[in-house]
RNA sequence: GACCCUUUCGUCUAACGGUUAGGACACGUCCCUUUCACGGAUGUAAUACGAGUUCGAUUCUCGUAGGGGUCGCCA
């Protein structure tokens, strides 16, 4: 007896964006597929042809696309079980709703929406990550699956394309557990075997409440808004419900896949914690390749408004690499850039209450200036050895002149690593900057 | 309310019935260092509660409580 291959399916409704809890819900098929060489369906649930629009569909393509998620069948790529959209498939389903009406399993009411007759039996859903589940629907009234103007319930469709697709594992939220009862019955009316089903715990707010369009992060929009590295989204949604069961986090789809049995799936609901989300990507930044980061970097800039200025010169691809190792997303290239482009920014109020504190200050801040206009090759190395020089005049330690020297070039108390940025910054600006801020400072 | 799922640090999670209950994010301290960081070290912090089984329970059973989900002619 041979086992049938795996195929399992995404069956997203076009809601106008993916739903970060949806996401990981393909990526655990698409791992499920993948670990399996079986066949990642993508199948696009638009029976509601009221909020069936382009944009919404294309929210989910190119959701999926950026993840990294590739269907093996489905709307871009087709397939020998297409259409992939359930709004063309009417006269499929027209044909199976004739198979349930000549079976006498259906009844119609007044107003013509078609009902189906529940046989009201106790139903066992054995699920692969919950175990046996207990359903009793005898109490509930029989569900609806076709409406009066002929068009199909979500129940309905979405059975009978699972049965076409010949969709062998479902995996899919838990909030679809008790839905399973009604598809069990639907599978058992037309005489097909259901599939295996896997019910995976949801993704929640940090305060337990369901992830919706607004709050900060459901949408995958959002990451690719905000120049996140899918692959580290990616490997931050494996975590939520699923684990290597041992401590490594920082981990790849391939070394993921030989461990994504059903006994490292979690049990329990798990809540969003975007600052570990944003830990993952500053890992995955961080190693990033030079002219891969900085076309990231510009791509997001040249999306921002003019304010920010977005040039793509060799300025700008000479101050990336320096701002690189410092972040943890991209839109922080917000607070590094101005201060190291615009020279007249005025001095943050807690630099200059640092700086005041300082004894000596005016004394100091001249001989560091004095020693700095010395230098003759303008290099990060000869900078640090001009300021060496300048503490040893004043008997002071190296480092207590670089903050005064921070404050100088850029007005702030933090940020990039500073010799190197004084090297790019050039001689000419650091001492302007340096000069017209110390006369700022010492009044 | 009914039914279903679930319960280990604030969060994500690990722990053949025997561990000083481990790791990570976040937070604190120290070290490193020319600064900001990184990194290293370290600290605060958890088995919801109550019974039972057992020599021994985070682990198995039952109950209680908390959380979530579902109860559509939405998907």
């Amino acid at each position: 007896m041979s086992v049938p291959p795996v195929r399992v399916r995404f069956a997203p409704s076009p809601t106008g964006y993916l739903h970060v809890g949806g996401a990981r819900t393909a990526l655990f098929n698409w791992l499920f597929a993948r670990a399996h060489g079986g066949t990642f369906v993508l199948r696009i649930e638009d029976t509601d042809a009221a909020r069936n629009t382009a944009a919404a569909q294309a929210a989910i393509t190119d959701g999926l696309h950026w993840l990294g998620l590739d269907w093996d069948e489905g709307p871009e790529k087709g397939g020998p079980h297409a259409p992939y959209y359930q709004s063309q498939r009417g006269a499929i389903y027209d044909a199976y709703f004739q198979k349930l009406v000549d079976a006498g399993h259906t009844y119609t009411e007044e107003n013509g929406a078609v009902r189906f007759r529940s046989p009201r039996l106790p139903i066992v859903l054995p699920d692969k990550i919950c175990g046996d589940i207990k359903i009793d629907r005898s109490g509930e009234p029989d569900m609806t699956i076709r409406r009066p103007d002929g068009s199909y319930i979500f129940h309905f469709v979405n059975v009978v394309d699972d049965i076409k697709m010949e969709i062998t594992h479902v995996i899919r939220g838990e909030d679809h557990i008790y839905n399973t009862g009604k598809h069990i019955e639907l599978f058992q009316a037309f005489g097909a075997e259901p599939p295996v089903y896997a019910h995976i715990p949801l993704i929640l707010n940090s305060d337990a409440s369901k992830m919706s369009k607004r709050d900060q992060g459901a949408a995958v929009g959002y990451y690719q808004e905000n120049a996140f590295l899918p692959a580290a989204v990616v490997n931050y949604l494996c975590l939520l419900g699923w684990s290597p069961k041992d401590d490594r986090e920082i981990l790849t789809t391939d070394e993921i896949l030989p461990l994504f049995h059903w006994e490292n799936m979690g049990h329990s609901n798990a809540k969003f914690d975007m600052e570990k989300c944003r830990w993952f990507n500053a890992q995955y930044l961080a190693k990033l390749d030079a002219p891969s980061f900085d076309h990231l970097a510009i791509s997001w800039l040249l999306r921002q408004t003019p304010a920010l200025s977005g040039t793509d010169d060799s300025r700008l691809v000479g101050a990336l690499p320096l701002i690189q190792p410092k972040i943890k997303g991209i839109p922080e290239l917000a607070e590094h850039l101005p201060m190291l482009f615009d020279g007249a920014a005025p001095i943050a109020g807690d630099a200059m209450a640092k700086l005041s504190a300082q004894p000596d200050l005016s004394n100091r801040l001249n001989v560091l200036l004095t020693h700095l206009d010395a230098v003759v090759e303008w290099t990060a190395s000869a900078i640090q050895a001009a300021v060496a020089a300048a503490a040893a005049a004043l008997t002071i330690k190296p480092g207590a002149l670089m903050f005064p020297l921070r404050v100088l070039t850029t007005g702030q108390t933090h940020g990039v690593d500073l010799l190197p940025a004084l090297e790019w910054l050039g001689k000419p600006e650091t001492m302007q900057r340096s000069t017209a801020r110390a006369k700022l400072i010492l009044g």
